[in-house]
DNA sequence: GAATTCCAGATTGTTGACAATCTACAAAGC
DNA sequence: GCTTTGTAGATTGTCAACAATCTGGAATTC
């Protein structure tokens, strides 16, 4: 026997995602996964098929991607996962150096000692993975603090342009990941430094501090893209 | 008979411009122009008769419009024009704030000579709307103003991010204007002080001042919504 | 008379079929 | 051998029909 609570989210589920949706979110999943990589083909009946759905609803959610900037469509080619150039890279890193900016002078000025002190948990967090120079554990650490930080803000628009932002880089760095950069140790100190501007309440300051962070890790992923691809450690040699 | 630039102007339109494409961008621009006004509902089967379409090609559209933030869609009850409330509008301008004052700081490391040149001219044109008075005349230029600034930076991105910040407070303001909001006589002399900012090359106070004139508005729309509905001049009046 | 139930019309969600276009490869011509 | 032309198969663009859902009012009940 199936419960009450199960129902009504299963009602939930169909008063509120069409196959339109489901497709889309799908579809989201499976590139920002990776599982399909930037330039990949997204073939129209392929996807309706594996999807078990026609390719009414796979058209309409390929339109929302495009217009999330996920896909490109070539008209009577097909689509493709967007790919996001070094330039491209560039742009995108220069706006969310600016949203930062923002999230840090908007987020001390309203900032809750609570919200403080859970900061302050996710860094210590964030320090011991660096410490154990863990990448797989400190990598979706770093991303959560900063979503975190655009989302205590309380500004959703601002939250939902921050993350379109994430997204996007988080395409390019499937090709550049692997060369080294977003070297970790050097931020914990940065992201420290932003907390406790953060609990003064010093929003200039705060913001100064996100901005330069934003910019400084634009600089690193330029730096990494001088290094050769899939550099091995020394440790491999005889 | 038809010359070839004409012929090669239609096939690139067919080349690129698919029915979807065509039906979203007349809805953009209806939504836009206010011919569709915000909570309006959109009829797929109508919308498909008045541009003799079918209607994928219409809900493909829909998709693409909701993705961007222009309509809203209930599940089996239809897609309606997007309702930014109050709160909305102020999210949007936060966020908008933030981005004018990246605008400033990148433009003024990277504008020419010429460009500084041509907001000039801008400006000589906005002040003389202002004299006359002639909200018509100056709200268009003010509006491409600003949108000019974005563009100047060269940051393809930072420009998508900002107009549809800028589309959206116009849903927005669709429903405000007539209280008088964005009182422009005030705006000139701040306009001004911008390009000087951008013409000496000085970042931080080019977007320290498009911050504080973005704020500003957001500011001036409050003290407007205390205002009647719908003021009259008095010279309306016997 | 007020509330509820039921039904018909309208509207949206989904599907499968047809038309237009592209891609890749084979055949023909130089 | 190289280029060009032509064709078959695959893929996308569009449409029209069917199924599911909603809306508003008439009929029914209390």
């Amino acid at each position: 026997m199936v419960s009450a609570a199960a129902h009504s989210h299963a009602i939930e589920l169909l008063q509120s995602h069409s196959l339109t949706t489901l497709v889309r979110h799908e579809l989201e999943r499976r590139i920002l996964s990776g599982e399909l990589e930037p330039g990949a083909k997204l073939n129209e009946e392929g996807i309706a098929g594996t999807l078990n759905v026609s390719r009414g609803p796979v058209r309409e959610a390929f339109r929302a991607l495009e217009s999330a900037g996920l896909v490109r469509t070539e008209k009577n080619r097909g689509v493709f996962v967007r790919e996001v150039s070094v330039d491209d890279a560039d742009e995108i890193y220069e706006v969310r150096a600016g949203l930062d900016e923002l999230i840090g002078r908007l987020l001390a000025a309203r900032i809750q000692p609570a919200h403080v002190a859970e900061l302050r948990e996710l860094l210590k967090k964030m320090q011991k993975a660096a410490r154990a120079r863990s990448v797989e554990d400190y990598y979706p650490l770093n991303v959560g603090f900063h979503d975190r930080l655009a989302e205590l803000t309380g500004n959703r628009t601002l939250l939902a342009h921050y993350r379109r932002l994430v997204n996007e880089l988080h395409l390019y760095r499937r090709e550049t990941l692997a060369r080294g950069a977003d070297s970790f140790p050097i931020s914990t100190r940065e992201h420290s430094a932003i907390v406790e501007a953060l609990a003064r309440g010093d929003g200039d300051r705060a913001g100064k501090l996100m901005y330069e962070h934003a910019m400084e890790s634009r600089d690193r992923l330029h730096a990494a893209l001088e290094k050769p691809l899939l550099e091995k450690p020394l440790k491999d040699k005889p």
